[in-house]
DNA sequence: AAGCAGTGCAACCGCGGATGC
DNA sequence: TGCATCCGCGGTTGCACTGCT
């Protein structure tokens, strides 16, 4: 059965996405609600297919995203549960609150990833490599409570603190705090951001009418849209204020299956 | 200062599942 | 039941940025 694309790829923008851009997806959403992708670009003028404004706000925009690296629980949490539920990035995002599937799969192949490798861990499998030199280095205790505890997560621990016990055996990139740095003085120059600050938002805002079932959610939780009426939340952006959104975090937490993780 | 290689992230692509008719 | 359509996921790519020589 024959598949039409998504869109007329000749008369799609592709590419990074602009500030204006930014603005128009932002403020269709605004002011309609997520309705379906398809017809998004063509109600709100931007010359892009459905799927790439999905990506973009699912991935960048969404208001309730955090932003900056993982912190050590955070990656914790990715190892863990990529241990038991392997490459499901949306699976896993879905335990951690304002993190995207993108962005965890993309600290996982660029991070986390490699520390495992350098430790002799397979990946994948999150079983000790064979002959590696990291293997001989890091020593067979620590492999044995990989092997036979890797689904607990406690037991990658000492992946994520360099402080901890295996800390000679790694070399872990100390460049963290200067990647952060950067993405965040990115977004202190990002003009939709000034843009965003600035402009006055619908009071009455439709976030509480997505249809998607993780808004509602995410608004029958919070209880009250996290924007008020205001843009604060683009502070986030910049600051990476954990302080409002870990309410939220918290909140959604408890209400998406019941129980703490 | 210029060139090169490595790194990290945003965005794209194609497929499969879900849904409606 | 089969087909058409849409959405979301996971893999991959492209490019900007950084550090090294």
């Amino acid at each position: 059965m024959g598949r039409q694309p998504c869109c007329d790829k000749k008369r799609v923008k592709r590419g990074p996405w602009t500030a204006e851009e930014d603005k128009k997806l932002i403020s269709f959403i605004l002011t309609h609600g997520r309705c379906c992708w398809r017809a998004v670009p063509k109600l709100a003028g931007l010359l892009r297919c459905g799927k790439s404004c999905r990506l973009r706000w699912t991935n960048y925009l969404r208001p309730d995203l955090k932003r900056g690296l993982l912190t050590t629980d955070e990656e914790q949490l990715v190892v863990d549960l990529h241990a038991k539920l392997g490459n499901r990035w949306s699976k896993i995002a879905a335990k951690l609150p304002g993190r995207t599937d993108n962005e965890i799969k993309n600290h996982w192949n660029t991070h986390i990833k490699k520390k495992l490798i350098k430790m002799g861990i397979d990946p994948a499998t999150h079983q000790p490599l064979a002959n590696t030199k990291a293997v001989s280095q890091t020593g067979t205790s620590m492999q044995s409570t990989i092997t036979t505890k890797s689904a607990q997560s406690n037991d990658m621990a000492y992946l994520l603190d360099p402080k901890g016990s295996c800390s000679r055996d790694m070399s872990v990139p100390t460049d963290s705090m200067e990647q952060s740095s950067r993405n965040t003085s990115s977004h202190d120059l990002d003009p939709l951001v000034n843009w965003l600050l600035e402009a006055e938002l619908p009071a009455d805002e439709p976030w509480l009418n997505f249809t998607s079932s993780n808004d509602d959610d995410f608004s029958s939780i919070v209880g009250q849209s996290p924007w008020d009426g205001t843009t604060d939340w683009l502070l986030d952006y910049q600051e990476f204020s954990m302080g409002s959104s870990r309410l939220i975090d918290g909140a959604r937490i408890q209400n998406s299956d019941g129980s703490n993780f």
